[in-house]
DNA sequence: ATGAAAGCGCTAACAT
DNA sequence: ATGTTAGCGCTTTCAT
């Protein structure tokens, strides 16, 4: 560890002013050849490289595109790899800030991120699960399943969810059930609803009629399932199958009917939503909805590079697909 | 999207000087509770963040630890998940950065990135699977899973690569396997020498002569894998099972297994290391030695910020485990 | 208590 | 072809 170099150091040793440095460093022209080389010469050998941080102070441009998250978990991290990956061949670099790491308060990190880092430091951003919407950024940026679903004004990048309700709900009728229940997600969030709804309206379509006693609230989260799942298993025509809003939701879910003595798939099926790394890793493995995270990350990508050559913002909904596993089967009757 | 709001605006809009602004904002004094509060006020009002960059470069620390891959993929983030979760709490924000993603040239990216963010955008810095150990950096680090095995100088975390090859061959021995080829990492790293090395001793002890031509390059990459995992197949006495470097070398040999018709694990045994989220989502779920990656993570939090404290570099090894999951059974005859 | 001014490392006008 | 200078947004002496 020692001080770093600086475009001073190197202009020092190499006998010229910082202001030749940098334009050899640049390629600018209006460097002699004997000048440019020796210049070269005396940065390979002090391993100088620029600041990224001076650099972007002065220029435009940065090249560095950032994706912004509250927190680094599976969800944030993979969709990173598909950006990441989508971002190959190109001139830019990735940059990802969690924000609220040490910040006490998890609302506007997405604000204070774009503020802090835009403009200065990257060219445009990803928002991942963005809970709130900002609307003066100082850069482009593109949000990846935002609370809200927008239909226009900010570019986004979302599951069909509803197409993914649907799709999981049918796979329940379509082994047999007729009692098919419903955990509901975070009612906060348009994703919830979303999801909702496609439970309905293939019960709907299977001329199931909605009984509300079947739906209960699990705010995407395993301590706030366990009541309505207790509840659900209760009701004196308990339901054989369970759709669930996430997979935190679907594996709580399970535990409880286990709890109880019920049996996933034999006694209960249970579908989630996510295809979360654990859910292979859970015993049944479970049946859910998988949101192609990778192709969404690719897909934010190419929204913001049109935004960066000028093009207008895109709302982008992409497929959800239903993973058949383990933790669905025909009733038992 | 707008121009940014900078503390300009702000000493503006409240009519003092930017002086002031700056010292209202980082609670120093020499500002009368009135003048705060209506600084703090117009603050709030226009939403504006001080800019990382700006900050960085007039001030000393940062707060913000930086980690550095090559690229995103999931063993780099996997760690970054451990890192982030153990800065939790912490005043430190995370910041992950992949500088090679644009460069066309891996060499020398850790260099170039800690050149780059450090002294300036980060106090600290967390290098994941470096190929070189930077000498004079200008600011301390440690390196994750370095590719060369240091036990002094550089602060280090790594685990037991050649226990963990030892096990993996050691569990394919035991099974029944004679014919058990290897898939190469990446052979500049240290890591892959260690894993290989397990190998052949383990081998070794069962006094199984080694086979030079079941043993091919992988570069821990699934394109770098494909010509060798047909060559292997290819061979007129084929093995019956396969010792991958790493996960994704293994899954692909399982790929192009099944591209050969071969079933796994009935025709052939695969194992591979690292057990990244897709080992258990692959089917069959892979038979891997685990490392720690989130523990490794924290660890290596634990060490920079010892660091930072003043204390000296420490090098540390962590242990790594065989999960035995489907990818490998008895050889079929 | 407040503001003017210097300077962090760099690049881009603008001299020379 | 090369150097001088201003300034990006901010913090920190140092005056006032």
């Amino acid at each position: 560890m020692s001080r770093r170099i600086t475009i001073h150091d190197v202009a020092q040793a190499a006998g010229v002013s910082v202001a030749t440095v940098s334009k050899a460093i640049n390629g600018r022209d209006g460097v002699s050849p004997a000048t440019l080389e020796h210049v070269q010469e005396v940065v390979a050998r002090l391993g100088y490289e620029s600041s990224l941080v001076a650099t972007s102070m002065r220029r435009r441009r940065t090249d560095v595109i950032g994706v912004l998250v509250a927190e680094f978990e599976p969800f944030a991290v993979q969709l990173l790899q598909g950006v990441s990956s989508a971002l190959h061949g190109t001139r830019f670099d990735v940059l990802a800030y969690a924000g609220s790491v040490s910040a006490g308060e998890h609302l506007g990190w997405e604000r204070r991120s774009l503020s802090r880092l835009g403009g200065t430091l990257i060219d445009g951003a990803i928002l991942v699960t963005p809970t709130t919407m900002p609307t003066e950024t100082p850069v482009p940026f593109v949000a990846i399943d935002p609370s809200a679903g927008t239909d226009e004004g900010p570019a986004t990048v979302s599951v069909r969810n509803e197409e993914g309700g649907f799709a999981a709900t049918e796979h329940l009728i379509a082994l047999g059930h007729r009692r098919i229940a419903h955990v509901r997600g975070r009612t906060d969030l348009a994703s919830a609803h979303q999801r909702e709804h496609g439970y309905r309206r293939a019960l709907e379509a299977a001329g199931i009629p909605v009984d509300p006693t079947l739906i209960v609230d699990g705010g995407y989260r395993a301590a706030a399932t366990t009541a309505g799942a207790h509840a659900l298993l209760e009701l004196p025509d308990a339901p054989t199958a369970v759709f669930a809003a996430n997979d935190l939701s679907a594996m709580e879910m399970i535990r409880v009917a286990g709890e109880r003595g019920l049996r996933v798939p034999e006694d209960l099926s249970v579908v989630g939503f996510d295809d979360v790394p654990e859910a292979t890793a859970h015993t049944p493995q479970l049946t859910t909805v998988r949101q192609p995270l990778a192709a969404m990350g690719a897909e934010a990508v190419r929204l913001l590079l049109a935004m960066l050559g000028g093009e207008p913002n895109e709302q982008v909904r992409m497929p959800a697909e239903l993973i058949v596993r383990g933790s669905t089967a025909t009733p038992a009757r």
